[in-house]
DNA sequence: CTATAATTTCAGTAATTCTTGAAACTTAAG
DNA sequence: CTTAAGTTTCAAGAATTACTGAAATTATAG
């Protein structure tokens, strides 16, 4: 199999892209290369596509099996295994998200409540425990913000998304209710809700 | 200088921690470092803390200020350049995503678009211009959206952020709103808005 | 200016990570 | 079972990246 120029193009950059996270070329060569092949791949096509050892490949396709990113089946008549990318990039973009939470976030999470449990016994300890406590405080709210965001359905997903920082405004407006309603001057428009949505 | 047990665990892990994406374990360190120190740290300081040699720091700061995380300021009678992180987490989150995208997420975007301009020759460039065009528009969405929520004022962040995804009921909400009005039998609550605000 | 403190650059070395071919292992067809 | 195709593991070499000390540069005090 000889890639395109349109994939080579493709293929190339993700490996690029990959090494700059801790991802490795090969690794980001191989997902580039399945996610926009038309049918599953089994290893030697990688391996003759990208031009890299048999094991190499073997290795990769470990690495992405480990992130959940690829699926593995059988083609009938053939006892080799075939692996794709899943066809839905919005599925494909909640397990990059879970996975890298549990990889990058959750231990860290961890290591800070750990600290935050110790006794400061001087004032330096003290004032880092104060910033380990803000840095805590800002992780969490915002990647369990983004986990429950991201449980959405695609379809939701994309409706939130393209209102965009208009659910500030929705925000500003609840408070206004909350704090002693509405003034006079501002009635609300028919349906209850301000203009903008 | 040397570190407590405390700062001494929030650093190296930070140092571990950074090696998994594309950043060096001195980087993290520095870091972390001067994320949890009191006052503003000279780059002998550090290199003593950390048992790195001055040029490393010297390195590790100038890819800091790179990425626009580190403040350099002079203290009085003392010539030295002195390095501190922005005591506001907030904006040092804001720093990181904002860079994060232009690193990683617009290269990307833009040789997306490009792949998508040339008119496919074959089948198969056929079907990977279609996941192209699905990834182009799912990462613009994403980092669009981010961005947007992303310059809202600290407070109203955490507001947001707290709601989680009872955004969605809010936009499920409006659906019915929009699709010919509301039930009968679901009668809006006094002020506009359903119970769960 | 001059002298010296502070910082950066850079080329060489060290350390890590990647890649490979060969060998070991697994699986299923016959 | 036996055999061979398919796959993974592993140890060694290749490539890349990190780190250092020395030299060069920059900045400022006197």
């Amino acid at each position: 199999m000889n890639l395109t120029p349109l994939a080579q193009s493709f293929v190339l950059h993700f490996g690029e892209m990959g090494s700059r996270w801790g991802i490795n070329r090969t690794v980001g060569q191989i997902y580039a290369l399945l996610f926009v092949s038309d049918k599953p791949l089994n290893a030697d096509e990688i391996a003759e596509a990208l031009a890299f050892s048999r094991s190499n490949v073997s290795m990769g396709l470990k690495e992405l099996d480990s992130w959940r990113l690829i699926r593995l089946q059988h083609l009938p008549g053939d006892r080799r295994e075939y692996f794709s990318a899943p066809e839905d990039v919005w599925a494909i973009f909640r397990t990059l998200a879970d996975e890298r939470r549990k990889r990058e976030i959750d231990p860290t999470l961890s290591m800070l409540r750990d600290a935050l449990l110790v006794a400061p016994t001087n004032p330096q300890d003290a004032f880092a425990q104060k910033r380990m406590g803000d840095m805590h405080e800002l992780i969490e709210l915002v990647t369990d913000w983004f986990s429950d965001v991201q449980r959405l359905d695609e379809q939701t997903l994309r409706q939130l998304m393209k209102l965009g920082a208009k659910a500030q405004k929705f925000l500003e407006f609840k408070e206004k209710l909350g704090l002693g309603g509405r003034k006079a001057a501002e009635p609300l428009p028919a349906g209850g809700l301000p203009a903008e949505f």
